[in-house]
RNA sequence: GUCCCCGUAGUUCAAUGGAUAGAACAAGAACCUUCUAAGUUCUGGAUCCAGGUUCGAUUCCUGGCGGGGGCACCA
């Protein structure tokens, strides 16, 4: 339809003899304006004025008309419409200038009785496109480190990760989705660390254990020490064997030797000659397992299914070799460390460590080889990694060595950060403690609605607790910080989820009262405001979503039209049995579809009845 | 010190350089013997400061002020 009307209006200002003027076709703000608008009547007049007081000698005859006639864009505008309007094209209902000089444009009803025709025969692939057809998108999110908690940062990682590869399948895409944990470093050293000092339990000899565990690690069943197990508490343990830490410089030696181990047991098959390694490699992997199984709950609860699991494991000894290879081309060594120097390539970037001084590859290293192993599983178009923005920098570090040893991967590599996750009392920190896990806010949220929504079923709940703490991370732009407040994030009414899944449900109770009654998108029998208009925006709204890989501009979009929708349901009677019943059916139906995609798009579920 | 991101109603968020800057929450007043009241309708309230570019700036540029993050072996 824009390139349509951009048609008429070239056609009307070439009548005029004029060419070349650079306008726009777009949405006006508000619906009340129309269906579209164009400023071209301003930014013709800015050249006509800027030719009239330059040195064009005659402009009259240059076939610049209105050189000596329009006072000003509004008057230009009129005349434009006065062209527009003599042509009778059948799809447009009204013209008019606006405002300092826009022209509206308001469409006439055949145009949205197709589009209300097209919702409901696409059904489940209404609103898609098929822009990124063919392509494979890699998307990697989530990101939970194993030993550490599951909290709200991974939460919002994983609501913008899912919706993000979503929208894309929704343009076509082949999507695979992708998580990578951190289950070596230091963090897992300092877990290890107090897991072996609190957590000893003396067991009989004969009651040792057995954990058998993702087998590129081992796929064998490895034993327990004889006569001890370790309580594994992975709400405490991180957070104390930090403290203790930074506290102690023996304990800090200790943490650092356990992380050196970690790392050799893992090179060399888990392979331990004494008492105390043969201990910690039990620990590690028992403490392992505990969390991975953990996340793959909270997955479930979700809704997300990973196609691939990556871990720092595999990708530290990947990474650390590349860099290896280019000592002295790209890395060089300073002070025992393998070091990138990126202000060489560009001077706002920094020196960073890629393999520090114990031989150990660092995030920066992991990330080379993540890239790497990446692409052997899946040689994707576009690689889109998600993260929190505190490493936007080291990102940018990170792909400028990219660009020197793997430039197609970087080429292909999107990054997008979300912002940190505040709580209105400060930063969250995991080394202190001090962290709101994923699974207590998706409880409390799941029991605020039991507490205030009579007769509600535990399903309903739960998927409505999800909705809301999803939709609050969704419905603003990603990048920015989010304050969390828990009023806020936890509401079901208003701006949020449950809103949305409420309003999808009641379409569906509509419907299923009216039985299989046929529905007709002719709108002959009156006018239903702006609805039919609305909808008829949801591909556009996909499609911008999808380009700037942008969920918030779907969510913005589901309120509107919910919006819209109960306001006119509280104003008119669907099921009347008047004439026009078909076509308010049809609607309703359009409405519900249009929901139910868009929360798909969102990761978020829509149950039928509420 | 330096680099990056951000500053919009009391609060949490919107607004491809455009029209009267939109919502929601919170406050007040209505509406369930009609399809789901997790709903609807009505009422007040905002662009950090100073310049600049532009027909037109919340948006772009410069300089302040304020907040957050990064700046060598944590991720």
């Amino acid at each position: 339809m824009r390139e349509k009307l951009e048609g008429y209006i070239k056609e009307a200002l070439k009548e005029f003899g004029i060419t070349g003027v650079d306008f726009v076709v777009e949405h006006p703000g508000e619906l009340a304006h129309g269906d579209w608008a164009t400023n071209v009547a301003m930014t013709a007049y800015r050249g006509l004025a800027k030719a009239t007081n330059s040195h064009v000698p005659n402009a009259e005859k240059a076939g610049i008309i209105w050189a000596g006639k329009a006072k000003n864009p509004r008057e230009l505008a009129e005349a434009i419409v006065a062209k527009l309007k003599a042509k009778n094209y059948p799809d447009i209902l009204k013209i008019e200038p606006a405002g300092p000089g826009f022209i509206n444009f308001k469409l006439a009803p055949a145009v949205f009785e197709d589009e209300l025709t097209a919702a409901i025969s696409k059904g489940e692939k209404w609103g898609w496109n098929d822009t990124l057809k063919g392509k494979k998108v890699m998307v990697e999110y989530t990101d939970p480190n194993p030993f550490k908690e599951f909290h709200i940062g991974h939460l919002m990682s994983n609501a913008i990760g899912e919706s993000i590869s979503r929208i894309i399948e929704a343009s076509g895409a082949e999507v695979k989705r992708a998580c990578y944990q951190g289950d070596v470093g230091l963090h897992v050293a300092k877990a290890v660390y107090d897991i072996r000092e609190s957590g000893r339990m003396v067991t009989s000899p004969s009651s040792a254990g057995k954990v058998k565990t993702i087998k590129f690690l081992v796929s064998y069943d490895f034993e327990a020490p004889k006569g001890v197990d370790f309580k594994v508490n992975v709400k405490k343990n991180y957070a104390e064997g930090s403290r203790k830490y930074e506290l102690d410089e023996d304990v800090k030696q200790k943490v650092l030797s356990i992380n050196k181990l970690v790392y050799s047991l893992l090179e060399n098959g888990l392979d331990y000659s004494g008492e105390e390694e043969h201990e910690i490699a039990w620990i590690y992997l028992k403490g392992r397992k505990r969390s991975l199984e953990l996340f793959k709950k909270i997955y479930k609860k979700l809704g997300t299914k990973f196609d691939y699991f990556f871990f720092e494991s595999e990708t530290g000894e990947v990474g650390k070799k590349v860099v290896q290879e280019n000592k002295g081309k790209v890395f060089e060594e300073s002070e025992d460390a393998l070091v990138f120097r990126a202000e060489k390539y560009n001077p706002k970037l920094h020196t960073r460590v890629f393999v520090n001084k114990e031989g150990l590859p660092t995030y920066e290293a992991k990330e080379l080889g993540l890239a790497k192993i990446k692409y052997e599983k899946f040689p994707y178009d576009v690689s889109i990694v998600i993260t929190g923005n505190e490493v936007n920098d080291y990102f940018q570090v990170l792909l400028e060595a990219m660009r020197q040893i793997f430039p197609d991967l970087a080429a292909k590599t999107e990054h997008y950060s979300h912002g940190m996750l505040r709580l209105p009392t400060g930063k969250m920190s995991s080394r202190t403690g001090d962290v709101i896990t994923a699974m207590s806010l998706l409880d409390e949220a799941k029991m605020r609605i039991i507490k205030n929504v009579e007769g509600v079923t535990k399903e309903v709940a739960e998927a409505a607790g999800v909705a809301a703490v999803k939709y609050s991370i969704l419905r603003q732009a990603a990048g920015r910080d989010i304050i969390f407040d828990f009023e806020q994030s936890l509401s079901f009414e208003g701006d949020s989820g449950p809103y949305l899944q409420y309003t999808h449900a009641r379409t569906c109770s509509v419907l299923e009262r009216a039985g299989d009654a046929a529905v007709s998108a002719d709108a002959a029998h009156g006018d239903f405001g702006p609805l039919p208009r609305l909808l008829a925006r949801f591909p556009e709204i996909v499609l911008r979503a999808s380009s700037e890989r942008e969920s918030h501009h779907v969510a913005n979009y589901l309120i509107d039209i919910a919006r819209e929708f109960n306001s006119f349901y509280g104003s008119t009677q669907i099921l009347d049995g008047a004439s026009d019943q078909l076509y308010k059916l049809a609607l309703t139906k359009a409405v519900g579809l249009t929901l139910k995609n868009g929360l798909w798009l969102l990761g978020i579920a829509a149950p039928a009845k509420m």
